[in-house]
RNA sequence: GGUGGAGUGGCCGAGAGGCGAGGCAGCGGCCUGCAAAGCCGUAUACACGGGUUCGAAUCCCGUCUCCACCUCCA
């Protein structure tokens, strides 16, 4: 059985054949670091996750990159009105980012280059544009790709140039409206470090050459797999194509695209106003479950992100986490090679390669936890061990193993110190209906059962507030 | 105007000609001192109108509604 996926290029359902047996190459548009990033884009990172994650479970050698953009208008204008150097502005939301992706278990990428610290490739990449006659310069460090030169142009998202709306000529020189800019010179109030000098003049990168540029330096002229969000394919991904074509390379094989996240049936954005920070739902619920609840839905779709979205999630992942907890209990927990030797359910991996159907794939880590549960109920230890080992197996492939040690420290602090909280409310709860009673040996005998548990309690004007003892 | 996507039971969400995926919620039961957890059972679901077919949520024709891209966007 082979990995068939979604080729959007195509827009049909091909299998998966590397460039080089057993090794794929995959370029995925990362994050343009101007504000936190919000669910919609760790949706993105997670859909891609699980694919890097199945291509190795299946005996890949996977090389991903995925990329910072680290500089563009809106971080230039953004760091600008915050006061602060666009750099400093960008690697602040660029480390946010990261903090997103490592909390919910996105597996780092083997690259991740940042566009500034690869204008010597992209210049490269302009003059082999420039000198075939796909580009040209319109002005000192201005630089447009051509694109009535490249006839191929719009195959990727299946457009003519001459159906499109038509773009306002911005009166940069350009020779048509639909030419983008491959080197942009500097605009007057833009910080002179925003810039670099090149053989077309000085100015700073277009976004579209970047990626271009940072794939065939890190995955090559020719790659397996390029992704991104839906909303990439145009322009971005038709530029990216265009130019790498244009330039003499084979460039990407199959194209992905994920889903966004939508609430009433409208895409998550920032513009729009409805975009819900990673950050914000991690004071929320467990990482573990707003992982589990993007991953739940096919890539390709649309995610509906509505109030039972988290609670439906945290339920799922209580009935998963709670199995592994009491099976394990009773039979042991196996060790991590083990996971990783166990046998997957054929149903699962048929899901799997049945371009990442991962609902499907659900499906069956619902019935071999439902199996699970019956044999712990029975006492049969040979079932419910085999049930646990390839449960865990599977919830691994999906960057959900209740067990590994991403979910287990974090999620056990979370509820310890929650459950701990209640515990405590509850106590000065009766110690003060006690005080306000006037029944002060009640109240006394709480603050020193409190107190013999190392919870230090001290009366305000507010009422009592507590703290571990030798906390601040 | 062009190019795409979508409409499935209270909710989320797979499927794509013929045994009612799965989850959440609900209901009934088992277990339990009572709960919880767990288990068992439980739904005349496929936007609408036609058509093809022995059989259609799935194919064809038409209609409606929604979303997106063609400007920055995961």
């Amino acid at each position: 059985m082979t990995l068939r996926l979604f080729d959007s290029a195509t827009r049909t359902v091909r299998d998966l054949v590397p460039l080089v047996p057993g090794q794929v190459g995959i370029y995925l548009c990362g994050a343009t670091v101007q504000a936190p990033p919000h669910v919609g884009h760790i949706r993105s990172a997670v859909a891609f996750d699980v694919l890097v994650r199945w291509l190795r479970r299946t005996g890949h050698r996977v090389t991903l990159v995925r990329n910072v953009t680290d500089i563009d208008d809106k971080i230039l204008a953004k760091a600008q009105q915050a006061g602060q150097p666009w750099w400093a502005f960008a690697l602040a939301n660029e480390r946010a980012f990261t903090a997103a992706y490592d909390a919910l278990g996105v597996l780092p990428p083997d690259y991740e280059p940042r566009a500034t610290g690869h204008v010597p490739e992209m210049v490269e990449l302009m003059r082999t544009l420039v000198d075939a006659g796909h580009a040209y310069q319109a002005g000192p460090g201005d630089v447009y790709f051509d694109v009535r030169s490249w006839p191929r142009y719009g195959e990727l998202t299946n457009q003519r140039l001459d159906d499109m709306v038509d773009a306002a000529d911005d009166g940069n020189g350009k020779h048509d409206p639909h030419d983008f800019a491959l080197w942009k010179s500097p605009k007057p109030g833009e910080p002179s470090d925003a810039a670099w000098d090149t053989p077309f003049g000085r100015g700073r990168p277009g976004w579209h050459l970047e990626c271009s540029a940072m794939s065939r330096r890190y995955v090559g002229d020719t790659f397996d797999i390029h992704g991104g969000g839906l909303d990439l394919r145009f322009p971005h991904h038709e530029n990216e194509q265009a130019q790498s074509h244009a330039a003499g390379y084979g460039f990407a094989r199959y194209w992905l695209h994920n889903g966004w996240v939508t609430q009433g049936g409208t895409k998550m954005s920032k513009s729009l106003g409805n975009s819900l920070l990673v950050s914000t739902v991690l004071t929320q619920v467990p990482a573990a479950v707003v992982r589990y609840a993007l991953t739940a839905v096919q890539y390709r779709s649309m995610l509906e992100w509505t109030d039972d979205t988290l609670p439906e999630a945290g339920a799922a992942w209580e009935r998963l986490s709670g199995f592994v907890e009491r099976a394990a209990e009773r039979v042991g927990q196996p060790d991590d090679e083990a996971v990783a030797a166990a046998d997957l359910p054929a149903d699962f991996a048929a899901a799997l390669d049945d371009d990442l159907n991962v609902p499907a794939a659900l499906a069956v880590v619902h019935e071999v936890l439902r199996a699970g549960n019956s044999a712990l109920a029975r006492g049969d230890e040979e079932a419910t061990a085999a049930a646990l080992v390839a449960l865990r197996a599977m919830l691994d492939v999906l960057g959900l193993d209740p067990a590994s040690v991403r979910w287990r420290v974090l999620g056990a602090d979370d509820r310890a110190a929650r459950a701990l909280g209640a515990l405590v409310d509850a106590e000065l709860a009766a110690r003060a209906a006690a005080r306000a009673a006037k029944d002060f040996a009640t109240a006394d005998a709480i603050r020193v059962r409190l107190t013999a548990a190392g919870i230090a309690v001290e009366d305000g004007r507010d009422g009592a507030r507590w703290s571990l003892a030798g906390e601040a």
